[in-house]
DNA sequence: AAACTACACTAACACGTGTTAGTAAGGCTT
DNA sequence: AAGCCTTACTAACACGTGTTAGTGTAGTTT
């Protein structure tokens, strides 16, 4: 019923030769000579039987695994959100074609349970990219400590940790800039998440000392916190305009909640741009395409996924890597979901 | 510097006794009797070294590898739609939560190559779980054949599958004559990929056919085949809107490509759903709270991701399956994207 | 007293691979 | 003819584990 598996020693017997002859042939070892004639009658044997060798074992004599490890920490976001999935799929390709799997991790955190444990202790994996890792995640600063392969996609300010970030403090500059320029002064935000997480802290803060730079405070009045979805983003937008009806311009954590923002705006009967601007954070595929076309603050997830893989893949083959921590610069892409403040 | 790993002889060192005794102990094995106190000496070494079994030997030794393959096919619709995402994600839970680890695997189908082999083959993993296959897949009926575990989402046909799929036709009916009943008579589709792809197939004969039941014709003039992304959504909608001005009510492939098809119709100044209907398939966490919120047939993808996933432990750990293609039903959600045909 | 049972544990094998040290034979040099 | 190099190959080990058959001892039965 269940086809043996087919063994290097099967294809020995065939060949008429030792298992270690056809090791050495299939590798391409040139440490001992072999007659082409041997060489061949053994390629051909592996090819007749459909031969390969036995990932385990071959895991287990080299000691590597060829596999990566995928912790995606923000669970709740993972269903709802779809910038995780376009770094995920990005990080793939890149690993696949550098010759390495990806194992996917999805945890929650229990108390005194160190996550990353069985993964690496078990030597399940080679690496482990970290997504959106907590800046005081003790466990995670423990694994740096060992020296393991980790890259991040977001920095915990680990002195030896390889990270991915895109800094977006210029963009919000920008889109700042462009928010006032419309005449806009009633100002409001809606973070993707509750406060404590790296991006939505950050890009509150630079909004933040923005406005203030140009005299305007961002009072917390003006912040209602969304929680990864479009529903979040809907609701909380309700929440806003009930209590700060006057607000023209908001600022959405990102592009899902956006997506909501708007949604709560007009079932209020508010148009956008018309009667209030909308600017998001992350450019995700629809973005150009919803109406309105939405300005945001593109985050170029796949670049940023591809450059995190390559890490890994350079820091597994023991190749050198000038620069630790890479910064990305965002990029404000003004579509028409801004527009001049009404009169 | 590289810490060197800690195995089942350290362990038995330190306390003393040997390698079997450890396996023994820490497997719960009662095939032999040991004292307590011996177990309870060998279980404290174990814990003081922090040991883990090495994943290697395990898979070598008990010849499974706990790990499931996740392929993914449709490459193209991976960054642009969240469906796929939700799929996975379910699936990652269900299976870690029974003590499986997935491997993601995203592969271009290549002429001559047979994508599953490596996996399979090479005894990397114990199973593989199919994203909408495609039913002319010569090397995935082979798989099957092989009797090798496979769970599809989607069907294929072979009389052994283990698959889940979601059957639309009831609420295809029921999302007709709610856009009959409403009035309109000039019904356009732009399905959510080319032709060829089984959902887009099925859905697009399923609303043919009960828009021929009520005497109305779905000419191909009408049909406009959109490409996964919402980007493909908003100009199909652009060629088909220009092509067939009269159109009232659009039946979009899912609500990704809905996303751009509400805009293009917006950008062309037609409002939905006052001057068009806008229909979607798939019921995405942002559908309700998108403007307008979307009418859609609702697919379920965490259920079905986790009931494949059931499929999959139950096939793996030898459980009976009393059902070896499931098929869930959709449900329509009425939202505001239909109204009234203008007068 | 011999034989058996129960207990506590271990030696040895097998899983499938890559690699190193070693063997055998033939041709060449001295 | 003895020694040496080259060519072609293989035996044997190691990776770390789970398990089966077996060993020895003490206690109990016949």
């Amino acid at each position: 019923m269940k086809a043996k598996s087919v063994t290097s020693h099967d294809v020995a017997k065939l060949a008429g030769v030792s298992r270690s002859t056809v090791s050495l042939v299939l590798n391409g070892s040139d440490a001992v000579s072999l007659s082409e004639e041997t060489k061949e009658r053994v390629r051909e044997a592996a090819r007749v039987l459909g031969y390969r060798p036995n990932s385990a074992a071959l895991m287990l004599r080299k000691g590597r695994t060829d596999t990566v490890g995928l912790v995606i920490t923000e669970t709740r976001s993972i269903r709802v959100d779809a910038y995780i999935p376009m770094l995920h799929y990005a990080i793939a390709d890149v690993l696949k074609e550098a010759g390495y799997s990806l194992l996917l991790e999805t945890f929650e955190r229990k108390k005194g349970v160190n996550p990353y444990t069985d993964l690496v202790v078990s030597h399940r994996i080679d690496g482990l990219m970290v997504l959106s890792p907590h800046v005081e995640d003790k466990d995670l600063h423990a694994l740096l400590d060992s020296g393991f392969p980790v890259v991040q996609i977001g920095s915990i300010g680990h002195p030896d940790e390889l990270s991915v970030t895109t800094c977006t403090r210029d963009s919000t500059m920008e889109a700042v800039r462009h928010i006032l320029q419309l005449g806009h002064r009633a100002i409001g935000s809606v973070p993707f998440s509750p406060a404590g997480f790296s991006a939505t802290d950050s890009r509150l803060e630079e909004l933040r000392q923005e406005l203030s730079k140009n005299g305007i405070t961002l009072d917390d009045d003006c912040i209602e916190f969304g929680d990864f979805s479009a529903e979040s983003g809907y609701n909380a937008t309700l929440h806003l305009m009930r209590r700060q009806p006057q607000l023209t311009a908001i600022f959405a954590g990102n592009d899902t909640v956006a997506l909501g923002v708007i949604g709560a705006l007009n079932s209020l009967g508010l148009s956008v741009p018309g009667d209030v601007s909308v600017v998001g954070y992350d450019d995700l595929p629809f973005s150009g395409f919803i109406s309105p076309p939405l300005t945001t603050v593109k985050m170029n997830a796949d670049q940023q996924g591809r450059l995190a893989a390559d890490l890994m893949v350079k820091r597994l083959k023991g190749q050198s890597i000038p620069e630790k921590r890479l910064v990305l610069p965002s990029e404000v892409v003004l579509r028409a979901s801004t527009g001049r403040v009404r009169n």
